[in-house]
DNA sequence: GTTATGTCGTACACGGGTGTACGAGTTAAT
DNA sequence: ATTAACTCGTACACCCGTGTACGACATAAC
């Protein structure tokens, strides 16, 4: 954020180094959220003090790394076409990015550990804010169901999301039929 | 496990302190993860050395709780009916347990952290075995769906009943509104 | 080719949690 | 009432991750 304009100064290998070192928080922080500076480093094939050279502290390496997250799925996200069928759009929505976003919600947890709550809204009310409006967009045509906060219906799409996630990493789903289970159980969730 | 017939010689107020330590374990740990074994005895109303004076390590207590809670866990799973309708059996499954599951399986991710993969399965195998067989019998029944596996149907239900009791937690959701919303929810999974 | 910038190893101070050692005081068991 | 078991504070050694300091070397920028 304050990353690209804050000393318009900077080399092009430090450029470099900075996204490698945010790609590999990306990747680690995904799969442990504990994982250590020097774990990042190393996985971004840097030293760990160039890490410190460009990021403070660890927390504002995390937050980095949400950040990069975040935007790469507003990327994927704002090239959904949201129109049409409710359920229609939630299947593209979710057949595009559903892994992107299991992805950032593990590192999401991770982040939870050290910013503060509303740092973190900050960066990802948005986001949540789309899939809510879809949501409620799905009730208004009468195909989404109407007898649960929509709240907790955005929730237990997350936590859907984010066991399949879990479950991949461990082994005891395919990947190929992931799409097809993942959207099935969402729409199974929010049918009327 | 063993510190029931382990040495048969124990007092009153040793025994006393260990279920007051294990209780602590669980509902701190339920709640923190990373919690202290400082924190778990300060919790127990005991001091620190009593703790380590019970259990050796740290995650030999966390494996006490652990088996503490399954063991609460089982005793609520057995008196329930599970005959009849599949669907109904499900409901009063989750009516008389579902806040216990869910604790304990935040209880269980602390488990993961420093317990063998395999000393967890130990203990919790035949607590989800039940549940997989009273979702097979649904399937039997045609009353549940058989286009996902069974693997994934039990764990997608494990993982609403998670996110359910974080939402709790964080206070999005009341505790009043928690068994209807949870039930409404998983068996909309299930539903064929 | 000079200079500012970036890389990165070694070394260190610090904090915090774990587990051990000692020992004095307390309480149950018989 | 004597004994063995238990409680629990203080103190300490240890490991590990964080963040800082110093400094040598490499490289991009001009």
């Amino acid at each position: 954020m304050d990353r690209a304009p804050a000393r318009p100064r900077r080399r092009a290998d430090a450029e470099r180094s900075i996204e490698r070192i945010v790609s590999a928080a990306r990747e680690r922080l995904s799969r442990d959220p504990d994982a250590t500076v020097d774990d990042i480093a190393k996985a971004a094939g840097v030293g760990r003090m160039t890490v410190y050279g460009h990021f403070r502290t660890r927390p504002e390496l995390v937050e980095a790394a949400l950040a990069g997250a975040l935007r790469a799925g507003e990327e994927t996200l704002g090239g959904v076409d949201l129109g049409g069928d409710a359920r229609d759009a939630l299947t593209r929505l979710l057949a595009s990015s559903w892994a992107l976003v299991a992805e950032s919600a593990a590192l999401l947890t991770a982040a939870q550990d050290v910013l503060a709550p509303g740092r973190i809204r900050d960066l990802h009310g948005d986001a949540a804010d789309r899939v809510e409006n879809l949501v409620r967009r799905g009730q208004r045509q009468g195909v989404f169901r109407t007898d649960l906060p929509v709240a907790w219906l955005v929730s237990s799409m997350q936590y859907i999301l984010h066991g399949a996630a879990e479950e991949i990493r461990a082994g005891r789903l395919a990947n190929a039929d992931a799409t097809r289970i993942v959207t099935a159980t969402v729409l199974s969730i929010l049918r009327r």
